[in-house]
DNA sequence: TAGTCATGTGACCTAGCAGTCATATTATAT
DNA sequence: ATATAATATGACTGCTAGGTCACATGACTA
């Protein structure tokens, strides 16, 4: 946790530090991510990073919380209820509020790419039940589904559930690829969130129906 | 390349330094990795290793190259020729060697997934290449197979190939999971290639059927 | 105005890194 | 045995990093 120096900061410091901080962390490692840049970035002298951190950790899962947040409250703000709507048309608004996110939050997806992916300092554990809440979030759907009478009761939701968070870990690059973006055009978001539709649409037929014949 | 005085090395040696060095890549980000935790371990001296490599960058790239290597001969060797398969049956084999090389040459595996995922002395253009690389490969087989009226024509090829590149990528920690196994079990490599067989009858009948109730 | 506490500072510390090089050792050839 | 070339060595350089601290500056109280 930051030190309550931190909070106290006017808002345009305290916003102009988090955002070179997220930056620096979307761009590297934990380890290769340097504090020295951050600080000489936003003008300010070393030592107060240390009066509003208790060092590079402490502002790692500050950053680390942040997106997080970030991240849930833009997906529950634009997907509906799950009892609104069939399982795959949920798992649509879903992956497209998941994509949505990556475009309009570029460093905070990015970051949390490299929480998942690269080094951090988090323990191999730690990191491996990140994962495993993404996959068991996607169980309870289909395990819920199931029950709705949507599903085949005979379902292996575990591969399953792997399926679809392999899918949406994936999806990024996919869009990406598809739009003809790389991670620079992220920066202007000025994607439209109608492009993201009939890509969406098609990979959740595909997950749906799958790839053979039918 | 590394320089001559490397391949006149001792076998025993040349291949101590190699594994050494690809325990600390695999274990570390490239910019993480440290050559003189290597040499230390190899109870060599620095100067010793420039004079086989022209630098960390060098030995990286020979390691990269040798991962590469060994994967593509690792999954030649076990997997059948194409035309003699329908597409399944060889997106099984595939993916059951690929898993395959996953668990019995874990050191190569991880170093691979870090130069995807991690830092690397790659540009995020080669990176994304290398990706493309896979998606391509998927593509490839996806139009074979459609020309051999084993898929619908009107098949979206591009999502198709990804949907398939994502599985491949994640699977390997599908199979851990599934088998309850984690990285250092992978050490001891006696994980039977019987197991493999179920778990990727499932997953491909789900990447062929679809999630949905038929 | 004097005093107190919160905040800001950058020189400084220790540690680890990649890479260099003069020198020592070993192997080979004559 | 001698000369020559190949190889091995580790102290050393230069750099960057995270973290510390005595001191400076500002703000607020009495």
């Amino acid at each position: 946790m930051p030190k309550q120096t931190f909070f106290n900061l006017p808002k345009q410091k305290r916003d102009l530090i988090t955002r070179l901080a997220l930056e620096e962390f979307a761009s590297h490692d934990y380890h290769s991510a340097s504090l020295s840049k951050i600080v000489e970035r936003a003008g300010i002298a070393k030592g107060s990073m240390y009066q509003y951190f208790g060092g590079k950790k402490d502002l790692y899962l500050y950053l680390f919380n942040l997106v997080g947040q970030a991240k849930l409250s833009y997906i529950t703000s634009k997907v509906p209820d799950p009892e609104s709507l069939d399982l795959f048309s949920y798992l649509k608004e879903l992956m497209m509020a998941s994509a949505g996110f990556e475009i309009h939050h570029p460093l905070e997806y990015r970051m949390g790419m490299r929480v998942v992916y690269g080094d951090s300092p988090f323990k191999e554990e730690e990191r491996q039940q990140m994962k495993n809440a993404v996959v068991d979030f996607y169980k309870g759907l289909l395990i819920r589904g199931i029950e709705r009478g949507e599903l085949d009761p005979d379902l292996d939701v575990d591969a399953a559930a792997f399926l679809l968070s392999a899918v949406s870990l994936e999806l990024g690059s996919f869009i990406m690829n598809r739009l003809d973006l790389d991670s620079e055009d992220l920066q202007s978001s000025k994607i439209d969130w109608e492009a993201l539709e009939p890509i969406l649409d098609t990979v959740i037929a595909l997950i749906k129906n799958g790839i053979a014949r039918r």
